[in-house]
DNA sequence: CTATAAAATAAGGCTAACCATAACATTTTT
DNA sequence: AAAAATGTTATGGTTAGCCTTATTTTATAG
């Protein structure tokens, strides 16, 4: 059915891919700044991963995952995100070093731990960064909200995930309290790419775009 | 303080050094056995271990771990011990792959993980497979037993500890109820390298000495 | 003390993933 | 349509960890 033993580089292509536009064609270089590698290896990688029938390259249109790649991908997903609960809700790990930390083991998990891991959680169906766990069964619909750098001055909105991956960033919103189900408000989005203010509880931060690219929110009608 | 990344190989030397012989030499190509690969391949990786301080190699006498790579081996265990214990008592898996799997994780284990894992566990102090567990300051005594097949006819024992690694060996010996905690007699040694006949509960079993080699027993004085 | 077995080393090769530099192709912008 | 920016490919190199097939060194048993 699925595939035998992927590679955690392979895991780590497939998983970046799948988080950074499900189903759209995404840029060669695009993959290779998620993954901290030049735009050279990250072709020749993706040489590799088309070789495997993993994914579909048009040159200087994208790629994208095959059936056969993206189902890989979402166990990859499943295996990050039950391990991210696990470290979450059972070790009581910090929220900000939990990706870290859960995506290492990811790769070192068989199936039958996937699943025993699943049942011991209780099945969630939510990681603690706000993404759903795709099930067993590869069925994952991922979530339907837009990012927080799109909403406009005066915006309500409740953090539905917080998309980093890089610790430090997560330190920094973690610091800011912006973490999912958080209510917020836009105050003012300064123009040319500027910072957003934000008013998050009480309080009122500045988020650079970039950093608000990771936030994913659903607006609040007002 | 000790060492910051190994490798996954590394690890797997450190470990199975510590675990064959813990404090005498060892000859490479028997290091080579256990982490089957062959002779000149463990000789190459054993002088890249000498040359980061980790082992200390004395040709033709054996090597042997140093200050520095019995710190780092027995951090490894008990990464992988801990995990034995969560996947045994917690996950459920069965008995005989909590080896296998346990492995995988060690290497993915970061300290902060791994402290939090033994306070999520309650601290054990011995793993489902009846080793020791070594504590967070590196102190670890080997579990005191002699080898199954140093016994005599006659003598009744009781399992200490199983050290095979090999899923299968450890399914084996599972089916014969060959396991932590039971107790056994001697029936019969057979010459020759020949297996043992042995009764656990009410059981005859045969049992062959390469396989005896993992059992750890202590002698119960009759 | 020599013969044999065991251990070690030498030499050359392979693979997966990375790197840099340079050339080339295509798309986008002006 | 030309220039600039972006994406791709070519070429050659690196590292860790493995491999095989000699050859050499040492330990040990007769």
């Amino acid at each position: 059915m699925t595939v035998r033993h992927l590679s955690e580089s392979t895991e780590m292509y497939l998983k970046a891919m799948v988080e950074l536009s499900d189903h759209e064609m995404v840029m060669v270089p695009r993959l290779a700044e998620r993954l901290g590698v030049t735009p050279v290896s990250a072709n020749e990688m993706v040489r590799r991963l088309g070789e495997q029938g993993l994914v579909s390259h048009t040159p200087y249109k994208g790629v994208n995952l095959t059936k056969k790649g993206r189902e890989a991908a979402v166990n990859v997903l499943r295996r990050q995100r039950l391990w991210e609960v696990f470290l979450h809700d059972h070790l009581k790990i910090e929220w900000s070093h939990i990706y870290e930390y859960a995506c290492s083991l990811e790769h070192a998990t068989a199936p039958e731990v996937t699943e025993a891991l699943a049942a011991f959680l209780g099945d969630p169906k939510t990681c603690p960064r706000g993404n759903p766990i795709p099930a067993t069964d590869g069925s994952f619909k991922p979530l339907e909200g837009i990012s927080l750098g799109e909403l406009k001055t005066g915006d309500k909105a409740r953090i539905l995930a917080v998309n980093a991956t890089a610790t430090d960033v997560l330190q920094y919103l973690q610091e800011r309290d912006i973490l999912p189900g958080r209510e917020l408000r836009v105050v003012e989005v300064a123009p040319l790419q500027g910072p957003l203010t934000l008013e998050v509880g009480s309080r009122i931060t500045a988020l650079g775009l970039s950093m608000a690219e990771f936030v994913i929110v659903k607006l609040i009608k007002s």
